[in-house]
DNA sequence: TAGATTGTTAATCGATTAACAATC
DNA sequence: TAGATTGTTAATCGATTAACAATC
């Protein structure tokens, strides 16, 4: 279990979700077909992602549900769980807060921070919002290994190399631009107006293709 | 420039936006090596790239960054612009709404859908709300290939069927359950979740790591 | 020319899938 | 047993990188 594919990790935590499901509907034991079709995937690659992580079943029945969401949870999960930063508390750092709170027990947004004296000191989506000037401090009091880049992307830049230089160790970036973290800083991008061109140009190729049911015309 | 990898598509995207900023700067001729640094990858990678994309100069300073510019716009945009709707209003829909707009041409956000009365007539974010009940009718009087859907998970099973019956091409999954389509329809997962439990996960290891530096003590 | 740069093939690495043995 | 399922190796596919020829 020493060290696990990248992709097999993203999968895992989708499958954990589904898992969660599946026992709240009372399912206790899901063949790796189902899993597979739940997700659109085929059933030898959950098999294999299974495999993985170290768990089999003598049964036939089927995973045992429960044991996978623990045996999951063993390998994504910090023991204690992990404390998470916002910075940027606009819109977008607005409806990751929301959309996180409560979500996640083992991964706990304890901060927000801004540079906007109207929401520093104030509890916004239920996070309190510090200073950017106080990131450091507050990074080293709380014990937040994890931050949410939500700034604009002109600070980007600038901001994070604050968090590195204040201890950061892992960044999800939802700016549009670029950072530049040293190689012991996690960096996870998640470029939203690159995804949507992607699909934007899947779709132009696939409107080129039949035979001029286009809506480029 | 039949058919280009995944990987090359994305990076394309997110080079077009780079070169943008050197033109406004005023830069008008780049290295692979300096975009390389730009994106924290190999100037290898972005030869490779640029290779594939059927771009090529005869000069040794550089690339020419508004040939390249264009170069890229011929792939991934559609000649007419490709309208893109918001299905689900909400606190994250309405962040993306604001965070797109404006910011590239081709990729208009013409329409909003919701559920909720109180939004359905209104603009919002500058966009103009409907009732999901109108799904096909707007996406078709629109011509609308592209949804991003941001509805509430329960909600986006039934939500994306909808969307492919009304015709829809492309989904931008921002919700955090997986969704079903045909094969025909291009599907982007961009899950939330998964990115952050990538990142803590990540991040568990390298504090693992370091003898005892830890902050699950 | 020497040095810097581009363009491109071949090798490598990583992830998926095919094939199949083993088991209930 | 036959059929369904799991577990695992080997083959394949896709993406990155190493190596190097060509050019200014």
């Amino acid at each position: 279990m020493k060290s696990l594919p990248e992709k097999t990790i993203e999968r895992l935590s989708v499958y954990r979700r589904t898992l969660l499901n599946c026992l709240a509907e009372g399912k206790e034991y899901i063949y790796s077909h189902e899993i597979a079709n739940l997700h659109n995937i085929t059933a030898v690659q959950v098999r294999r992602d299974i495999m993985l992580i170290g768990y089999s079943t003598t049964l036939k029945k089927g995973y045992n549900v429960r044991a996978l969401i623990e045996l999951i949870g063993d390998i994504l999960d910090s023991p204690r769980g992990l404390n998470v930063a916002v910075v940027g508390i606009g819109n977008l750092g607005r409806a990751i807060t929301a959309y996180f709170r409560g979500k996640r027990s083992r991964l706990q947004i304890v901060a927000a921070f801004d540079t906007d004296p109207e929401k520093i000191n104030r509890v916004i989506s239920g996070v309190k919002c510090y200073s950017m000037n106080d990131l450091q401090q507050i990074i080293n009091e709380k014990q937040i290994p994890v931050a949410i880049l939500t700034v604009p992307p002109d600070y980007a830049a600038k901001v994070s190399e604050a968090l590195v230089y204040s201890g950061i160790k892992g960044i999800l970036n939802y700016t549009s631009v670029p950072v530049n973290v040293p190689s012991d800083v996690v960096l996870e991008n998640y470029d939203m107006i690159t995804s949507l061109e992607k699909v934007a140009y899947y779709v132009k190729q696939k409107l080129g293709d039949n035979s001029k049911v286009s809506y480029e015309e």
